[in-house]
DNA sequence: AACTATTTATAAGA
DNA sequence: TTCTTATAAATAGTT
């Protein structure tokens, strides 16, 4: 459409191209927003020239990013799922792994043990037992350990009271 | 452009509106391949009509994925790394809760408590023996419901003998 | 950035 | 939906 037809493919002469590539740009944006007022569709457009420079239009009070959102849920093509991938896979690990803590801490608190048969409650009885256990014979470290210093210090002060004796006596 | 002019505003006969869609989006998606190849432009173009339906043209060998990070590192506009943010700030604070999960799981068993003090292990102590308090009141409730089952079978069973000797015996 | 001869897109009709 | 066609709109080449 103008004053002489041309073929579709590449201007090669730099200028002409550029010049062409503004009025068509701005031809292509022009129907975009048409149709999306004409038939309330909506749009989203983005251009890039060979030189690098980005020009975009998306329909009114739709973000692009809504746009792009059904795009990818209708086409079922991945756009960002490809980016997020290993990080929502690794979410899924992750939270499961949550999940599965959380249970067993409920049951090692005694709770929601309803559903447990009498074979899982002897092993959770076990793993509770075994647990005081260990905790127990620390504190039986500890109280030694308490006693043991309680011991050297009095052996201490006995030794600093005996010094402080014979000291006075010697004054 | 057609047998009369029309005004750029939403078309109120929907089959009319239709038809306009379908005849503007082959329009424009035409025009967005004429523009990539005279002006080697790249573009992304994706319209949704009010019908949901969606359309795209994509520039070739230019995967949409790729001019959206073009678009995205251009514009400057976030696009999918807000969502990205929300998933790692998720992600870190299930890991975190994932973490004190551990822990307080391997304190439950006995272990890691080399540097807990006094009163924490006390506090531990008692949480087991809550626990195991649970399981043991739980066990013994199953172990009376069996005792009480049992009965009943016997019973049954006693019943059930004494019928067959009764009718046995009338034949 | 304007202009304008032509081509192209498309509104209405079938 | 598809085709036809009169007309509006876009734009290639020019100034």
């Amino acid at each position: 459409m103008g004053r002489g037809k041309i073929e579709i493919k590449r201007i090669e002469n730099s200028s002409n191209r550029q010049v062409t590539y503004s009025k068509r740009r701005n031809g292509i944006i022009k129907k975009a927003k048409e149709i999306t007022v004409l038939c309330d569709a909506q749009v989203s457009l983005v251009v890039f020239a060979s030189s690098g420079k980005m020009h975009e239009y998306c329909s009114p009070s739709t973000p692009l990013i809504d746009i792009l959102d059904k795009y990818h849920k209708q086409s079922g093509k991945r756009l960002w799922d490809a980016k997020h991938e290993n990080l929502s896979n690794e979410m899924d690990r992750v939270k499961k792994e949550n999940d599965n803590m959380q249970i067993e801490l409920r049951r090692l608190r005694g709770e929601d043990i309803t559903s447990l048969n009498y074979k899982e409650l002897m092993a959770l009885e076990e793993a509770l037992e075994n647990g005081l256990t260990g905790v127990r014979e620390k504190q039986s470290e500890l109280m030694k350990m308490m006693r043991t210093n309680e011991r050297m210090m009095e052996e201490e002060n006995k030794r600093l009271n005996y010094e402080l004796c014979s000291t006075k006596r010697r004054w």
